[in-house]
DNA sequence: GGACAGTAGTGTGCAATGCGCAGTACCGTG
DNA sequence: CACGGTACTGCGCATTGCACACTACTGTCC
């Protein structure tokens, strides 16, 4: 089975979500998410998200120098991806909600 | 809000959800949609969606000559389409719980 | 009778996004 | 000093939903 395209429009709201509990960096981040569940996420896709919500303004970074390997890109969340995990959360759950409603609709 | 991305993976499943209790043809499929919740489906999205789910030999379809207006293209789902709905139907349940169980990780 | 609105379907090109894969860099261990 | 594990980056691809334009048929209103 192919979850790829579900994952669409639902790993912004994730990362955030990770990242809202507390500061992390990209391998952490996967680690989190795949542990949450979502097992078949790319690691090149987490990396992707993270950077496009930095510029997006949704989280902020800094670098933690290596104490063992290399550099870590700690990432954390900002008042605006705060909003916006706030927004997508909502528009999840009333997405979810509808499309559960949808299937739902068939009896036999 | 945009819930253009939420909706990848799901429009298939929401198609063959509708079509299952009712053969249906393209225009009349994206009303139900819309009725069901999912207000801002574009119609092109729908027709490529029939067309693809045609291909893949999930739906037949029959054209019924117009009674008022032009021809409609009708569409039912064959077993390999309801085989298919069940399967993403499972695919979205267990995803929709992991994102949701997810989600609420945060409690502040 | 002809312009127009409503119904129904098709085709084209675009944008967003997740992914595989390759590559870089740094550390500790054998 | 080669090697495996950690951590991050960049590139090109595939999927998929969408806007837009276009065709075609019917009934209505002037």
């Amino acid at each position: 089975m192919d979850t790829t395209q579900l994952l669409k429009g639902v790993l912004d709201l994730a990362v955030l979500a990770v990242v809202d509990g507390e500061d992390g960096y990209g391998y952490d981040i996967v680690r989190r998410l795949r542990d949450g569940g979502l097992s078949e996420v790319g690691d090149a896709s987490v990396y992707g998200t993270l950077r496009r919500l930095y510029s997006a303004g949704a989280l902020t970074s800094y670098v933690v120098p290596s104490e063992a390997g290399p550099h870590r890109k700690y990432y954390g969340i900002t008042p605006t991806g705060h909003a916006q995990l706030k927004q997508q959360r909502d528009d999840w759950t009333s997405f979810a909600t509808t499309v559960s409603a949808l299937l739902q609709e068939v009896p036999a």
